[in-house]
DNA sequence: TGCCAGAATTGATACACATCAATAATTGCA
DNA sequence: TGCAATTATTGATGTGTATCAATTCTGGCA
């Protein structure tokens, strides 16, 4: 069954943060039994309800991960980018997916059928360490989200957005370049993207950051930061620079 | 360092699914490496920010695992219940803890350094597969959670929470008790104490369920699954029982 | 039995954000 | 080069739910 498909060359494994630590013969034996998946834009790989034998990791390309509500509403929840992974906790629950992926670009991944996974975590207690801090990672991912997404304004979600990105980018940390359209990430944040434009075009009104296009410029960090963590301000001086 | 504290007695093990399919001798080498932990109502067992180097597993009683906004404003992610664990994520990834953990009633905790979990990791792949699956279905939850928070309205998170609370409750499955203070299943519905008050008593004049203090009586299942299905009526016959 | 503190309910009001609608900018493609 | 399609912006309006405030209910305890 495993050797269906394009084998994955193991070089590709080696920005995976799940792999690395590993020696090469492990990585060797992993990347055999598993197969690269070369997908188009716009197709779905995951649906809700999936059951799924194996997981998948992104080596190249972007993908969303999404649910949709009961009257269609799409609500993205994560952009995935190279050296993520997805499908473990359906993979290792043995549960129906709850959640939607399709691919925003051309992507290549790459497919680990579960019995591949398990002999892997048993052969190799560095890997279950990785698995483990890889899955850790994630639930602190979506503790965030839900932190975010719940405790917080749309102003706030967004100047959150913007500096984890900023200190996310190579340095010097002061340009990114927006992962997916505007639309997509404010589903995100969780907000509209009417609103989302809204706030990002009153933080350049208040010479925080500048946009062009999918591209913003950070202009001004600490006012950015303490406009953050103003509590009072927060709700008053929402006008300010209206 | 870990023969501090009151043991653990093996039994008290059994009703934790982390601990179930093990062999007993590995149940009693980690239990040996944990210690009991007793507490009283209202205290703080973790706070935002806590380094851990260990997990706990509840016994007995109920906690709060919640966040708190910059304004102070309270929102609990979820009641842990016997059986439920916390701060694996923390250990395995030594990260800060996003989160607080507070008891709810006196409970009676296991307490586990990291090394004795990692050395029965690499002991005993059921007790990988059983860890696994356990931070997959934390995993899975805080996506539902994400998806209620998001997707839907303060009377679809209700219903939602009602439907789960009954399937959870034991056979006939029509009669619930409220495992805290409706103000805290409000927060944990994101939603007001308020606003929870008014959904639960519309419900009830919709004929669904019958309130009586902190016990709640399903009186018409397919009634609460129609209307929480029905996407027209979700907007549109929210007076009809006014 | 009656008082008290916390919990729950209920009504009035405010507001953050979504939604709708129109326009503008940008990209791709013929 | 221009047209169509996507993406983004901007303004006007509506609404779900929080918040504030005032009772009312409940269980514990003297």
């Amino acid at each position: 069954m495993h050797s269906t498909g394009v084998p994955i060359e193991p070089e590709a494994m080696r920005d995976v943060p799940l792999f690395e630590g590993l020696d090469a013969a492990n990585v060797e034996t992993i990347a055999r039994g598993g197969w690269l998946v070369k997908l188009n834009r716009s197709i779905r790989v995951l649906s809700r309800g999936d059951h799924l034998e194996g997981m998948y990791t992104v080596f190249e390309g972007r993908l969303k991960l999404y649910m949709l509500s009961c009257n269609g509403d799409e609500r993205v929840l994560r952009v995935l980018r190279p050296g993520d992974s997805f499908g473990e906790a359906i993979m290792f629950n043995a549960i129906p997916s709850p959640v939607f992926v399709e691919s925003l670009s051309s992507v290549r991944l790459g497919y680990f059928p579960r019995q591949i996974i398990t002999a892997a975590l048993s052969a190799d207690p560095e890997f279950t360490a990785a698995m483990l801090r890889g899955m850790s990672v994630m639930m602190r991912e979506l503790i965030q989200d839900l932190d975010t997404c719940c405790l917080q304004n749309a102003r706030q979600r967004t100047m959150n957005f913007l500096l984890r990105e900023f200190d996310a980018a190579p340095p010097p940390n002061i340009e990114i370049e927006l992962p997916a359209p505007k639309a997509v990430i404010a589903s995100t944040l969780n907000i509209s993207a009417e609103t989302f434009s809204r706030e990002l075009h009153r933080l350049q009104g208040q010479g925080f950051i500048e946009i062009n296009r999918r591209t913003i410029y950070l202009r001004d960090r600490k006012g950015l930061l303490d406009a953050l963590e103003d509590r009072s301000g927060a709700r008053n001086s929402q006008y300010a620079a209206g």
